[in-house]
DNA sequence: ACCCTTGCCGAAACCGGTTTCGGAAACGAG
DNA sequence: CTCGTTTCCGAAACCGGTTTCGGCAAGGGT
C-alpha cells in the first residue's frame, strides 16, 4: 500500500490529556482513577468521574488496546459457502451479542468464509492482527478444525452446540436430543407406531445428538427403532423434500414425521401435499428451530423452539468471562427448547 | 469497572521494534519502508518486506489507528427492532462487506438497534470510541435520521439505497423502479389489463421509486392508473397474503399483481390459492428481491433478482474510495436488477 | 577541487492510553 | 514530639506503531 491522503481522523475528541489538564492533575491519576485503582482517594476519583461525564470523555479503545492487550471485540465468525443455507435468525443471533457487547462497551467484529479451511484463516488472521479478544463459534461440528486452532493459539473462545472432544471447551447449547425425543413420546401418545426421522447434517454435532434423542424417545414409548424410517442430510426445503418423499413412498410410510429442522419439514410438507396427503390428518409432522415461516405454514408448524437471541447474548457473557480468567470447563450450559404446540401433528394417526 | 485480572494477552507476537533489530536499522525506517514512503531506497524496501514476511509480521491495527487515526474498520449498523423481520441475505450481505474489507486487511463492526432513536445512539457511540472509519447504511428512508447524524459528525458513509436529500451521500443502489416498470411491461405483453402492484413501507425510499416504476410501467402499456388496484405495507408473508385478499376480493380483481417484495409475493400465493386461484393461470404473479423461498415456491416465482453480495462488496469499496478522501458525489452507482422467469406469470390472463 | 543537491536513513517526538515507581503529606503509635 | 506507616498522587516509562526533522554521504555541476 503506497502513501495515500486519508480524511482528517481526529478532530475535537475529548482525550485523557484533556480531562488531567482541566482537573490539574496528571493524566495517570486520571486513568487510575477511572479505571478504580485502589490508590485513588473517594473524592478524586468522584472528581475525575464527573468531569469525564461532564465532557464527553470516551476512551478510545485502540489506545487502551496497546498496553492492556486486549481490543475490547468479540469475533464471529461466518460461513457463507455455497450449501449454507440453513441460517435462520443470523439477524437474532447477532442482535443477541451485539447487546451483550455493548453493555460492556465492546463491539463485535464479523468475517466471513467460505470453508473450513477459509474459516481458519480467518481466524487466524484476526487473531494475529489482534483484531479480537475471543470468539463465538457457531454450528459446532465433532471434529471442528477451529477449536483446534484456538485450543493451540490460547485464544479464549465458546461454542454454540457441543463437540466431540470437549476438553477445555466452553459452549452454550440447546438440548434437541430432548426436544427430539419428546416430540416422539408427544407423537407416540397421539397414538402412531410408525414414526420416521429426517436429520440434517452429521457432521455437525448436532445431529448425532438429535438422532440419539429419537431413539431415546422410541425406547421410551416401547417402540423399536427401524432403520428404515431414518434419513439424514435435509437442511433446505428442498433436500427435506426429497428426502420426505423417499418415506411416504415407502411401502410402510411413516404416519409421523420427526425433523430436526423446521426447513426440512416445510420440505416434507410439499412431498406430503404432491401425495394427496393432508398434514396434521393422514401425516403428523413435528419439528425444531422455530423460524417464523413455521408459524405461517398450513397447517402451522408444530415446532421446538429455540431462542437464539438470548442464546447470542448469554454466549457472549460467557465469553466475557472466559477472557477474564475464568475455567472454561466451568462454563457449559445446556438449556431446552420449547413447544410450539400448533396443528401440524394434532388428530392422532393409526396404525 | 474494577481491576480484573485480564488472560495474558500478548504473547510472543513480532512487532515492528523485532524487526528494526533483526535488520539492524531504525524502526521508523521499518515503518516507512512498509508503507511505501518515497525517501526509502528499493532494496533497503525489499529488505523489511522480505523480513516482514519471514517473520510473520502483521501490523497491530490499533496501534496504528492511535497515531493514523483510522481503525482500520467498516461499521453496520442493523435494525433488530420487531417488525424488521425483511432481511433476506443477510449472509450474503455481510459476506460481500466482509471479502471486500478483508482484502485491504480491514474488518467490519457489526452493531444492532431496535428502532431509529437506536441506530443513531449506537452509531454515536461507534464513532465517540473510533471503532469505526465509516458505515454503510442499509435500507434508506426518504427522511433518514443515521443520514443527518453522519453528515454533522462529517463520518464517511455510503448508502445502500438512495434517499430524499442526496446532498454529500454517495450510494449504491438497484433500480427497483427499472424492474417494477419492466414487470408491468412483460404483462402488459401478456395480455393483462388490470396489474395490481403491492408496495412495500412508504418511509423507505425504494417504495416511492418503484410506484413510481409501476406507474410508469401502466403509462408506457397504455394502461390507466387505477388507486384501487394498488396497496402498500406489505413487508412479510402474512402482511402479503392480507393485501394480496383485498385485491382479489375486488368487484374487478386484477389478473395479475406485481409486488415490490418476494416475500409479499409469497403471500398472495397463499390468498390466491384459498379462493381456488392458481398462480401462472388464474393469476399472473411477478415480484422483486430473488429470495430462494421464490425458486422452490409452486409455481416458482418470476422474480427480478438482486446480488446482494455483489452490492456489499460495492459499497464496502465505495466506502473505501471515500474514506481516502474522495468526493462522494461522483460515488454513486444504480445497477438493474436482472430477471428470473420462472412459472408464476406465464399464460396470459384475459381481460 | 569545491559547493550544492539529492537520496537515504537514524533519532526522537508523538499518538492516547496504562502501569510502575517513588516520594510527600497525613496519620497513628509510642 | 519523633518515627514508621499509610494514603494518595505526580512523574516517567511503556505499548507499537507513525511522522517529522536533521544530517551524512554520494552524485552532479562548474
Amino acid at each position: 500500500m503506497s502513501v495515500v491522503q486519508f480524511k482528517s481522523g481526529n478532530r475535537d475528541r475529548v482525550t485523557i490529556n484533556d480531562l488531567a489538564r482541566e482537573l490539574g492533575i496528571a493524566k495517570g491519576t486520571v486513568s487510575r482513577a477511572l479505571n478504580g485503582y485502589p490508590d485513588i482517594s473517594d473524592a478524586t476519583r468522584l472528581r475525575v468521574a464527573r468531569a469525564a461525564e461532564r465532557m464527553g470523555y470516551r476512551p478510545m479503545a485502540q489506545a487502551q488496546a496497546i498496553r492492556t492487550g486486549l481490543s475490547r471485540a468479540l469475533g464471529l465468525v461466518l460461513n457463507a459457502g455455497p450449501g449454507n443455507a440453513h441460517k435462520p435468525f443470523l439477524t437474532d443471533f447477532i442482535d443477541g451479542i451485539s447487546r451483550a457487547a455493548s453493555e460492556e462497551a465492546w463491539s463485535l467484529t464479523v468475517a466471513t468464509a467460505v470453508d473450513e479451511e477459509d474459516e481458519v484463516a480467518t481466524m487466524a488472521r484476526l487473531v494475529e492482527e489482534r483484531k479480537v479478544d475471543g470468539f463465538i463459534l457457531p454450528r459446532t461440528k465433532i471434529v471442528d478444525a477451529r477449536i483446534d486452532l484456538l485450543r493451540r493459539l490460547e485464544v479464549p473462545f465458546v461454542l454454540y452446540g457441543r463437540t466431540g472432544d470437549p476438553t477445555g471447551c466452553a459452549w452454550f447449547d440447546i438440548s434437541g436430543e430432548d426436544a427430539m425425543r419428546d416430540g416422539v413420546l408427544r407423537l407416540a401418545g397421539q397414538g402412531h407406531r410408525r414414526i420416521g426421522f429426517i436429520n440434517g447434517l452429521t457432521v455437525y454435532n448436532y445431529a448425532t445428538l438429535r438422532l440419539g434423542g429419537y431413539r431415546e424417545g422410541l425406547a421410551q414409548a416401547g417402540l423399536a427403532f427401524d432403520p428404515a424410517l431414518v434419513r439424514e442430510g435435509a437442511t433446505t426445503m428442498t433436500s427435506g423434500e426429497a428426502l420426505g418423499a423417499e418415506l411416504l413412498d415407502l411401502d410402510a410410510p411413516p404416519t409421523a414425521i420427526v425433523c430436526a429442522l423446521d426447513l426440512a419439514a416445510l420440505g416434507v410438507y410439499r412431498a406430503a401435499e404432491a401425495r394427496g396427503l393432508a398434514i396434521g390428518r393422514d401425516l403428523s409432522v413435528l419439528s425444531y428451530d422455530g423460524i417464523p415461516e413455521a408459524a405461517t405454514a398450513s397447517p402451522p408448524l408444530t415446532t421446538y423452539a429455540v431462542d437464539t437471541r438470548a442464546a447470542g447474548s448469554r454466549l457472549a457473557k460467557m465469553l466475557f468471562a472466559l477472557i477474564r480468567g475464568a475455567d472454561p470447563e466451568t462454563l457449559r450450559e445446556t438449556v431446552p427448547a420449547h413447544l410450539i404446540a400448533r396443528g401440524s401433528d394434532s388428530r392422532a394417526g393409526t396404525t
